[in-house]
DNA sequence: ATATACTGTGTATTATCTACACTAAGTAAT
DNA sequence: ATTACTTAGTGTAGATAATACACAGTATAT
């Protein structure tokens, strides 16, 4: 072991494509930078990655440093690479996402003074992005509107306990399409993963809906023994 | 802009999972490093990247001067940041994977030094890799398992001309498990992506099969509208 | 009482999935 | 030419899932 690393300029670093749903609108977490370059500008939460962590953990503490959201696990999507995505120097992102439930509102505050703010922004009314961030977000959005289409992963976006129809809309918004209602609910239902409560909606104007919430149990069960080829 | 990145000693790196079948067997390409660390261990192609190059230019290059191989377009699949994943520093590594045909013997000749030799070796019979490199296989054998249970991507392993048999055979081997021959050739041929032709296998001690081709624009066409999700 | 707005439900049609076994065709040996 | 051998090639019935489609029921508000 003699041969030693050549000591480059380059540097990696996270950004976190967080999706939330709010007020019928599917939401993203962008932050406000105080920092150059693109000071002032929306960005995805993302941060250079430390020599002695491991990119998972990069990505917890970041997120954690820019919005003070803790404890969100999130999945490794694609790295960007382009040769000039950052105006001073080599810089290859690793990108993340993750979907979460906003609590009422889970209240953003950047600890590091990098990021002004944070803030969800809806994914249909996002503003310039710094940097490749805006490919970044949008091969997020792709990589959900996949996934989403064979695994009912929804669920983390909403409230603990919700309606079908909330749960359709969440569908139609992320897939960008109509679905049946009858369908929709036959389909969800033959899951088995959602549990039918002995409650219902409140505080809206018309007859209420029953509550349902997800049965995380079920669900492992379930998509273990997925992506079959069948005999 | 007057803030300048920190001279971080990190480097990223690219490795190749290359898949090929041959002589009924599911092998990937391995070099026998030159180079500490290391030295004389059974590895994935794979090098640093360089300062002025992207991500995919790199990895073309890459598997080029490490086994002679050109042309081959490759996916990436996943980011390996473990902190000690490299001896001599931090090693980020970006994996890419290509299912490719063997034509015949492809010449396999290293164009530097840093690898001895390019070899095709049997997944069932990998000696120990040097690295993680065990696990960033293991981690792309799963996505093309993954992959071809919804994309029929693995004419990309066979001969141009190839029998019914031979895919199956080669299906059964990535998914480690019998399929049922009628059900199989229905389904393979309901997707419309395979040309009949009017030849025979050739050379075989028993009733020849029919030879088929791989239709691209079909198949192509197929798989741009596929991942619905119904109304 | 009435208007409003959304909830909740069934069926028929079609396509896809699965399980399952024998005859046909070519080659090799005698 | 006969026979033995080995793989090629084929169909059907039952089960499950996907799709298309419309209206009565119930809570609320006035």
């Amino acid at each position: 072991m003699e041969t030693i690393l050549p000591k480059f300029d380059s540097v990696f670093s996270i950004d976190c494509v967080i999706f939330g749903f709010d007020e019928g609108e599917l939401k993203i977490l962008l932050i406000e930078r105080n920092e150059e370059p693109f000071k002032d500008w929306w960005a995805l939460p993302g941060y250079l990655v430390e020599q002695d962590e491991s990119l998972d953990y990069a990505a917890e503490r970041i997120l954690y440093e820019l919005t003070g959201l803790r404890d969100i696990y999130m999945d490794q999507f694609y790295t960007f690479g382009d040769v000039n995505r950052h105006p001073q120097g080599r810089v290859v992102t690793v990108a993340y996402y993750a979907m979460i439930r906003l609590n009422g509102s889970k209240d953003l505050k950047p600890v590091t003074n990098y990021a002004r703010k944070a803030v969800w922004i809806p994914v249909n009314d996002l503003p310039n992005l710094a940097f490749d961030h805006g490919k970044i977000f949008g091969r997020g959005f792709e990589k959900i509107r996949n996934k989403i289409s064979y695994q009912p992963i929804a669920f983390e976006l909403l409230p603990e306990k919700f309606t079908l129809t909330q749960l359709q809309h969440l569908y139609e918004i992320i897939l960008n399409k109509k679905l049946d209602k009858r369908n929709f609910r036959k389909k969800m239902l033959n899951y088995g993963i959602l549990k039918e409560l002995d409650e219902k909606q409140k505080g809206v104007s018309y007859r209420a809906a029953k509550l349902y919430k997800f049965d995380k149990r079920k669900y492992a069960r379930l998509f273990q023994k997925e992506l079959s080829f069948g005999k």
